[in-house]
DNA sequence: TTACAATTTGCAATATTCTGCAAATTTAAT
DNA sequence: ATTAAATTTGCAGAATATTGCAAATTGTAA
């Protein structure tokens, strides 16, 4: 079999998947996985696709092109974005903090629903590209590249120039005493910032992350008017949030 | 057997199929290997196929889903970008406009290139994810759905901050008289801006667009420190663009 | 952190292509 | 028809490319 033969049967299998194995084109070339590697490497290098850890995706950047990079499709998340929908109503201006539970959020919202969304996130903003009538506002800044939010003094500023209905925080840990807090120093920054700008702030928390603390500060627990979890309401646990005023959904 | 008569065959076979063996043609046509090599030499210095080793494929390979993304892979820009290319040097701050040819030289970028990109273009931000050293900037504002650049004055604040060394001005119709002009509304205003914040405005200019012009007005000719087109530099035409000041490649 | 998976790198075995040359064939002019 | 020049062909050895393997490195997840 010629190397272009190879060739066109992974770019063919990415037009059709969104993402190809290297262990499974292995075995439908018969080829060693080095070679595949070695395969996408060259076809990356021509930019007609993007080697990615473990295959290859497409390479333009589209809709769904951040969407299949994320592993976001855990059935907590799923839950808590389910919880999160009822929450949006037309004509909101809602805050998007990047992470892959709001992505869901953003993923799952009706198409016909009017809103205006403000984010610092990518795959956000480009989820949002075939709904209508959500208007995006994008914050500028400096782009990290790896999860693909812009961050800094630019978006802060961005940030403090609205005042919308909601704040949808990603994931974060939440203690009562000990306030929310963050794994990350410059998206911590970020997040106050939207916090500042937003009427009400609905936290998403998986169940384990309720009671933990991490190393950045973002906000006392106080200052959150809902926190949306994947457990059952009437938790006994819950009484500590419920006793600052915060709704358990 | 006369050549032609193999040629022809050939060319027949790839008409049919995707690729041919030099294995199966020797056998075929009844001549050496070496004699199919030479063959298909020939041919492939005529364009009429593409060499690859073990054998050939057809020059523009078949009804590629692949290729429906490419849209903008063009010879004309291909060879825009490859210009562009060489007056990107390190260290430098780079204003990318929006637009398929600003996205085709992100794409050929040197992975090794250290360099500041200033855009407000999704795209472009995505492609220079994989360059470790290029830092983006990304310009805030509202959201265009279609072709994912931001606009508005938040964006144009953005680019007034900056004073960059080079701004690469997708393409536009440019007229020695009537100045640079673009289609939209919105995006001249911030083509503008970008190029008010750069020392050097470097415009791509396909051929046929030299001398025309668009409804929206975005700087004056003599504004351009160079103009990048597909056409070679000694071209008679260009002159009144050189007597302004302005370089040609 | 630790453990594990993926990638990179160097290397040897194999396959393909390139090069020069001589024999065979074709071409063109007498 | 004959000859000489040019072209084409096949072949052998050198140069190059591809492939799979294994060790070292890097990245990721728990």
């Amino acid at each position: 079999m010629l190397k272009e033969e190879r060739f066109q049967i992974i770019l063919n299998q990415l037009g059709h998947e969104q993402k190809v194995y290297l262990g499974h084109l292995s075995t439908l070339l018969n080829v060693s996985e080095d070679t595949v590697r070695r395969d996408i490497k060259e076809l990356a290098d021509q930019g007609l696709l993007k080697s990615v850890r473990g295959g290859a995706v497409p390479h333009s950047p589209g809709p769904h092109h951040f969407r299949d990079r994320m592993k976001y499709d855990n059935e907590q998340k799923q839950i808590i974005a389910t919880k999160a929908l009822q929450f949006l109503k037309d004509g909101q201006v809602v805050l998007f903090d990047g992470g892959t539970s709001t992505m869901l959020i953003a993923q799952m919202l009706p198409k016909d629903l009017r809103l205006t969304v403000i984010t610092n996130s990518f795959p956000i903003a480009s989820l949002l590209e075939e709904h209508e009538h959500v208007e995006v506002l994008f914050a500028g800044g400096r782009l990290l590249k790896n999860s693909f939010v812009t961050i800094g003094n630019d978006a802060i500023q961005f940030f403090k120039k609205f005042r919308a209905d909601i704040c949808l925080l990603g994931i974060c840990s939440i203690h009562a005493e000990l306030g929310v807090t963050g794994p990350d120093f410059e998206e911590s920054d970020v997040k106050r910032a939207m916090i500042e700008s937003s009427r009400e702030v609905i936290a998403l928390a998986t169940g384990e992350k309720l009671g933990t603390a991490e190393a950045y500060y973002v906000c006392p627990t106080e200052r959150l008017s809902m926190i949306i979890t994947d457990q059952a309401n009437d938790n006994e646990a819950f009484k500590i949030y419920t006793d600052l005023g915060i709704r358990m959904v």
